[in-house]
DNA sequence: AATAAATACCTTGCGATACAAGGTACTAAA
DNA sequence: TTTAGTACCTTGTATCGCAAGGTATTTATT
């Protein structure tokens, strides 16, 4: 109930998470050990109970698919990439972001 | 279950929400209707159903005020503003907006 | 051969919250 | 007295991140 910066701070990054690992799927299939170490690289913490409903809900939604492959240490891996469809729509939050950018600006600049 | 753009752009807008009627109201104090016209010449819609909530959420947690204010036409309204520990706290959402299109640069501008 | 460790995968339950829809109350004009 | 306008607020629904816990496969150790 109450509001903290840290739970806010969570929200904001409900919000964009799902352009972020878009945007690093599009570079080359992964599999969600390397999605999770790449969103660390870049300061952005997320756990396998987040990432494995999220990735099925866009695997179902059409805008990625997978391959399993073979590993050298342990089971095999799903491989996510995007599709076609994925892509149109990683262009559309492209978009989606460029508008929040934008908002935010706008509101602080304005009366200034 | 299903995911379209249109569904994860208003994911996008609920985390910064919260920063955007915060730095409109830092300000000047505004009730209700004021804010949601503000909200919408930045291309923001957001509709009542959302935001008193959120502010009776704010209020309680410390960080908005209020102050009754007689209106030439119709009812009082609520006249919110930010407490010192709102102005704290705006600050630090300050800091998450900057870490958060920070972590989108990186994850774009790597392996490119 | 049996066990343990490492590495994958996935599900369940909870809390938070935007939004649609509906409700209450006050003021002023018809 | 009724209607319109403008405030305020609440309830119910759907969504989603996360903590916690579970299953399966492979490899190393005993």
């Amino acid at each position: 109930m109450a509001i903290n910066a840290e739970n806010v701070k969570s929200q904001m990054r409900k919000g964009y998470l799902e352009y972020c690992i878009l945007l690093i799927i599009a570079k080359k299939p992964m599999y969600v050990s390397d999605i999770i170490t790449e969103l660390k690289e870049a300061q952005l913490i997320v756990v396998e109970g987040t990432l494995y409903p999220l990735l099925s809900r866009l695997k179902s939604s059409g805008i990625l698919a997978y391959q399993w492959q073979e590993s050298l240490q342990g089971p095999p891996r799903k491989y996510y990439e995007l599709t076609d469809d994925g892509r149109q729509f990683l262009a559309e939050l492209e978009e989606g972001w460029e508008e929040i950018k934008n908002v935010v600006e706008l509101i602080k600049n304005k009366n200034i």
